[in-house]
DNA sequence: ATTATACATCAAAATATTTTGATGTATCAA
DNA sequence: TTGATACATCAAAATATTTTGATGTATAAT
């Protein structure tokens, strides 16, 4: 058995998985696509409480998928494009190596 | 605003991800980059319990993320490539769109 | 100094996911 | 037709995640 033919670590995949695995973590990322945005700025663009987005926010920045600047009273989160790329070489890893192998005989 | 750039659909993203979400599911993939398995196969290469995986399986299904085949009493499962693509195409999307704009002034 | 803003953090409640063990169904072999 | 195997499904329990509202901290404006 081949395994773990990706060099990334599944312990962080699974991690950065997780922070696409919910629908209102996905919308906070769509507008990270933009550029850096505040707490302030996804609260005025989606209909989610403060705390909300400060939980998703810290769910995504311990996966490692956000970076975070501080300006004054405003902190600027942005994704991190090593992040991004770390999972895109796995995906790539996963369509590469996988294999249309029947079970027998053909 | 730019906004859902990539013509994937959110729920499908959504949906698949969490596929990769749990460390169990990821091992079962993992075990599917392989070719086909078996439920059978995946009891003697893990030491989870049938049931548990027979659940893990179905949400895999449920997201499209495999496939089955019946053969007898066995029913072997695969990775869709077609939805390893979409998951492809995606993050790809997010890498090629996403901009480092800073907020303001520069 | 006082007040307002931006955000983090906390504990409790609400909700969702996962695990377990039991039972059900289909296939096959004796 | 009886028993074994492979797997699905179910309900209950265990566990984890998410939401809410309150409170805390730092920064900045008055």
């Amino acid at each position: 058995m081949l395994k773990n033919i990706s060099k990334v670590k599944k312990e962080d995949i699974s991690k950065l998985m997780v922070s696409f695995s919910d629908p209102f973590r996905l919308e906070i990322i769509d507008l990270m696509m933009e550029g850096e945005v505040c707490v302030c700025d996804i609260m005025k663009l989606t209909n989610l409480s403060q705390s909300r987005i400060s939980y998703h926010i810290k769910i995504l920045k311990e996966a490692g998928l956000i970076s975070d600047r501080q300006e004054g009273r405003w902190v600027y989160y942005s994704l991190k494009k090593e992040a991004l790329f770390l999972i895109k070489e796995w995906i790539t890893s996963l369509t590469d190596y996988s294999s249309n192998k029947k079970r027998c005989c053909e």
